[in-house]
Parts: C-alpha cells; sequence; structure tokens
RNA sequence: GCCGCCGUUGCACAGCCCGGUAGUGCAACUGACUGUUAAUCAGUAGGUCAAAGGUUCGAGUCCUUUCGGCGGCGCCA
C-alpha cells in the first residue's frame, strides 16, 4: 500500500494499484448499496466508491463532511467519476469525526468572512495561497538574481515614516510605538552597507478605507538601491512584474485554470511597459473629467479609466511634488515636479510606487517643514545624508493588490489568510 | 470622515411598497433509491423577524434611535 497524494491518482501513476490516501471528506452521497465519498487533500479531489459488501461500508455510512480518514484500496480509470479516476476502498479509518459541518453550498460572503477559520479549507482559499506562495517565491528569486540582499526590518517604530495620521500607535512598556507603514527608511539605512536591499514584510496602516483594495495589515515588496537611477528603477520594476508573471503562470497552471482566472494576462505581461507622465494622464482624462487640472492627485476613477485605456500593467511618472511624500527628490530644472513612478493595473489602479529619494541634506529639511514634520524626529535619517549620502532609488509593491489582478479575485481579502480591515480582525 | 444598501430557523432567501395567526429551499432527523457528480423522492422537527422605543385595536411590515455587516467616495499599496 504505497501513501500516495491524491493529485498522483488523477494524474494517472498509480492505475490499478493498491493505494492509501490521507485528507478529509470533501462530498458525501449515498444511495442503498453504494455510497461516494469525495475525498480531499491539498492535491486534489479524488472519489472513492463503498460497495454494500465492503468491510468498510459501516464506517463510510457514518462518516461526515468534514472528517479526517486513512482510506485505503485500488485506484483505476472510471469515465463515470470525476476527474476521470477512483479508488474502490478496501479499508476506511476514520481519524477525527467531524460534526455537522456549518458551511454548505448557501452561503454568503458574510456567513464565510464569520467561518474565516473554516473557510481556509476551501478550494478557492487553498487555491490562491498556492498562487500567493509561488508570487512570493518568483519574487525572491528576481531580487536574488539581480544580486539583492534580503533584509529584515522592525514592525515596532519609533516615529512616523509619512503624515502620521495612518499610524497604528502602541503601548511599548512605558513608550509610545507605532506599527510600521512601510520599510523604506529603514531598506535606506541598510542600503549603506549592502547596496542593493529588499524585503517582504507587513505593512500596517491605520486607514479607515472601505473598499475592495484596502487591508490594515498587508504585505509589502521594497527595495531600495544605491546609485540607482530613475530609469534602472522603472526597468526594474518592469523586470520583476514580467518575471512573477511568468513565473507564476508556467507553475500555476492549473491553479489558474481551477479559480477560474485569466492566465493569458498573465503570459502577455513583458517588458517595456507603457509609461505616461502625469502631465498626459491628465490631458487623456480631461474629455471625460474636465473638473481635472495640473496638481490635483489621480483618483481611483480616473486610475480605472487609464487602466481600461492600457489594459496591462504600465506607468505614470514625473507626479506634482506637492502630492508626493516629504522624501521624494525633484527634478533639477523643475522642483515642482518630482521624480515619483506609480505602477498600475486594470480593476485595482496602483499597485506600486516609487521613486527617487532627496539625497540632500539641506532640502530633505525644508521638505520636512513644508509637510509639517518635524526635523528633530527624523535625525537618523538625516544622518544617512550627512555622512556619505548617494543618490538612491526605491519602490514597494502591494502584494495582496497584485494577487487581486493576477487572480482575478473580487475583493484583496481574499489575497491573504487572515485578512485584517477596518471591521474584521477574526480569527 | 461622507454617502448608499442589508440584518427573518444552523445556512440561503421570500414576505415589507399596500399592517391582520411565520413561508420556501438547503442542512439535520426518519424512510425510499445499483453510478452519484454539493443526486432524487416522501415525511419530521426547527423562529425573541438584530436591539430598544414609538404609532396602531393589531407591527416582520410604518416612524425614531442604537448595534452589527457589505460596498462607493476620499486616503493609499
Amino acid at each position: 500500500m504505497a501513501l500516495v497524494k491524491i493529485s498522483q491518482i488523477l494524474d494517472g501513476d498509480c492505475k490499478d494499484q493498491k493505494v492509501t490516501v490521507r485528507g478529509w471528506v470533501y462530498r458525501k452521497r449515498e444511495g442503498k448499496s453504494l455510497i461516494f465519498l469525495l475525498i480531499r487533500d491539498s492535491t486534489g479531489v479524488i472519489q472513492s466508491t463503498i460497495k454494500k459488501d465492503s468491510p468498510c461500508w459501516e464506517q463510510a455510512q457514518k462518516i461526515t463532511i468534514e472528517s479526517s480518514l486513512v482510506l485505503e484500496g485500488t485506484a483505476h480509470e472510471d469515465t463515470r467519476a470525476p476527474g476521470g479516476y477512483e479508488v474502490s476502498a478496501e479499508n476506511l479509518e476514520i481519524i477525527g469525526l467531524a460534526e455537522n459541518f456549518p458551511i454548505s453550498k448557501d452561503k454568503s460572503e458574510e456567513f464565510i468572512r464569520d467561518m474565516r477559520h473554516l473557510w481556509m479549507r476551501s478550494r478557492k482559499m487553498n487555491l490562491v495561497m498556492k498562487v500567493r506562495a509561488e508570487t512570493l517565491k518568483a519574487a525572491r528569486e528576481y531580487f536574488d538574481k539581480q544580486h539583492y540582499t534580503e533584509v529584515s526590518p522592525p514592525m515596532f517604530i519609533s516615529a512616523a515614516v509619512e503624515g502620521g495620521s495612518t499610524l497604528f500607535h502602541l503601548k511599548y512598556f512605558e513608550q509610545d510605538m507605532y506599527l510600521t507603514q512601510s520599510s523604506q527608511l529603514y531598506l535606506e539605512i541598510l542600503m549603506f552597507g549592502l547596496d542593493n536591499v529588499y524585503c517582504i514584510a507587513p505593512s500596517f496602516r491605520a486607514e479607515k478605507s472601505r473598499t475592495i483594495r484596502h487591508l490594515t495589515e498587508y504585505w509589502h515588496m521594497e527595495g531600495e538601491w544605491a546609485f540607482g537611477t530613475m530609469d534602472d528603477l522603472i526597468k526594474f520594476e518592469e523586470g520583476l512584474m514580467e518575471y512573477i508573471c511568468q513565473i507564476v503562470a508556467a507553475r500555476c497552471e492549473k491553479e489558474f485554470k481551477e479559480l477560474g482566472a485569466n492566465i493569458d494576462k498573465l503570459k502577455a505581461v513583458k517588458a517595456p511597459f507603457p509609461r505616461i507622465t502625469y502631465k498626459e494622464a491628465i490631458e487623456r482624462l480631461k474629455p471625460k473629467n474636465p473638473a481635472l487640472d495640473w496638481g490635483a492627485d489621480l483618483g481611483y476613477e480616473d486610475e480605472k479609466v487609464l487602466a481600461e485605456d492600457f489594459g496591462k500593467p504600465f506607468f505614470v511618472y514625473d507626479y506634482p511634488t506637492a502630492i508626493k511624500a516629504f522624501y521624494c527628490k525633484t527634478q533639477k530644472d523643475h522642483p515642482e515636479i518630482a521624480l515619483s513612478v506609480d505602477m498600475m493595473v486594470p480593476r485595482i489602479g496602483e499597485i506600486s510606487t516609487g521613486g527617487q529619494r532627496e539625497d540632500n541634506k539641506d532640502i530633505l529639511i525644508q521638505r520636512m517643514k513644508e509637510q509639517g514634520l518635524k526635523p528633530e524626529d527624523y535625525e537618523w535619517y538625516l544622518d544617512l545624508r550627512r555622512y556619505g549620502t548617494v543618490p538612491h532609488v526605491g519602490f514597494g509593491m502591494g502584494l495582496e493588490r497584485l494577487l487581486v489582478w493576477m487572480c482575478d479575485l473580487e475583493n484583496i481579502i481574499d489575497a491573504i489568510p487572515f485578512p485584517r480591515t477596518t471591521r474584521r480582525f477574526y480569527p
């Protein structure tokens, strides 16, 4: 009796052999003299048949949906079975007999969110988790191939990275601390020793956003590198995106098929991506949104219109300095324009923001003051400009937003196992 | 923060406009059925209609407030 994974049977590797499978009951259909058990493991779902004269008939009658079991039998081809293969059961051991499982075919979004701990067993969630894992793996592969060093920034931070209003505040023993919104400033520190660095870590935002593309805790893929230019940055980002999409398309074909997600759009992701300036974006949008003037930030509706036009990932760059963070470097002859670039995708809008960082201490202090920040709160950050400052660029990409686009998900909460939103944080 | 929608049995919903004894399907339970594809057929049981207050002879239904959920905008990745 060989212990096998269900996918091995479905792939035809166990034809007419005795097999042992371990898993959970996915469906049960009971007749007078024949019981069908559909058994799932991490690799797939297989049908097993138990006839009335089988020694495990009684166990099969007793077993319930989501019970765990070890089943032994003979695998064979059968066109009547879903997937084309089934196992005639000869022995069935119930490991954990399940109580009446609360999730059935009739379920609402609200209910499966309440039952998140049980819903995480669903095919859909597990397919997405596999795509997520491959996406992370591909991202690391790409950074590594480009000679980036992975680093581990802190989640507890003592001062704001940006404005301050969206920080989660917490008590750290007797003192005030915050949860990080971005690891960028810490990557900038590490860059001085490692040249090119990246991290894949959570970021926390206390924004009371009520949309299908916001989480209060999300995973942020961030990179930062010394001596980099804007052109280096854009090329790196499109290279990363192309690599992730091509690798995931190659490794997750089954998952995309079962999810019903369009894998062709991933295969079509090839560098270079279209690039337009903020000014061009405004001009394109003007006929549809006459109120949009130079200086205004692009709204989600505006981004969506642009994204539908392109139908694939693209960049918008050269934003007005006034709507960007204090650390953004500006154009030499046009200080009103920031060296900043966003990557956008259809349906989601922004999935990444990056740019050149201000490397001049005095300009940085001036920019802080303009935005109402106290330079004394950022002494260590200013030190980086005092001791061997260097031109550098970096970016951050939202992993879950990327997955929403890749997997055609309806809501960002399904791109992460335990979503934290304004209203939900259980379990 | 602003705006909109929703809350009826374990689950999914109807009933609300136009007030008059709480309905259906799934799940559960009992039984039938030789190949099902979240089967089918017959039967049984299951309700503080989110909460509070108000109008009324009478409120699931109308009004007010509160709570919970979902989404749109803004903000952002």
